[in-house]
DNA sequence: ATAAAACACTTGCAAATAACAAGTTTAAAT
DNA sequence: ATTTAAACTTGTTATTTGCAAGTGTTTTAT
């Protein structure tokens, strides 16, 4: 659970940011959604970080129950749940390309495509269209 | 310290950034030093968001590794430290706008004020402008 | 010059959280 | 009907956090 005891403070849009999807298996979550195309759980569990299956678990119910994501069976193979980003979810996208372009500025190792990187600085709006789009609906 | 097995890990941006300044007190302290004018040790204590002396100590620690603040003597007072962002820190603004944006947007409880919000979105870069020159350098 | 106060930590310990390994449940395919 | 796959859940151990109290350095007061 992230940040069970403040969960219902208000007043600070930091603070409350950080009880809504503050911790770093959230924000790697929320990267896989958006970005890296994965919406199954064992997608979340394969991405190579590590994260332990009981984590993974209680991220993606706090995640729902923020109505960052929703989940529902898999039309196509009923044995397993679909993961999706939201509305609200989506509007994460502004915050996480900042981060990605600051990790850019000053993490020498760092593996963004050079094409997307120059489109986010070049022309941010239609990045974020084109990936909006790429999300399946 | 935060994500200590992964603090040299490169490649994905939004892990990089999680390993800078990925928890929850780093954040804060960041939105401390950015928006709220504090800048010594008491003040993030007495923020009154509850952080433990050992655990502040640890993240001050951690940003000044990181290079995200700087810790010097107060001139004007030699018994007590001063913390500021650096350039790095600084440039953590984008995201840190981008966050109060949607949690502004999604919590009706946030109490940013609406000359604040207002300009964030309809003439964000002065806005950052002049919270970096209100920056004491 | 010495003592007291302020400030920024540091340490020790109990409580909470996370990691790891193994087991359970539900639905699908055979 | 049985086996397999997928998504958890549970139990145990390790790590991190929170809390209370103590330490070291610099400033202020006497």
């Amino acid at each position: 659970m992230v940040d069970k005891k403040t969960k219902d403070w208000s007043g600070c849009p930091v603070r409350f940011g950080m009880s809504q999807f503050g911790d770093k298996w959230s924000f790697l979550i929320i990267r896989d959604l958006m970005f890296k195309g994965r919406q199954y759980y064992h997608e979340f569990i394969d991405a190579g970080e590590g994260i332990s299956t009981n984590i993974l678990a209680s991220r993606l119910a706090d995640l729902e129950n923020n109505g960052i994501i929703t989940k529902r069976r898999d039309p196509q193979k009923g044995s397993r749940y679909l993961y999706r980003l939201t509305k609200k979810g989506v509007d994460l996208m502004p915050m996480m390309l900042a981060m990605i372009d600051w990790s850019e500025k000053y993490d020498s190792g760092t593996e963004v495509p050079k094409r997307f990187i120059d489109q986010l600085r070049n022309n941010p709006d239609q990045l974020q269209q084109e990936i909006i789009e790429n999300l399946s609906n």
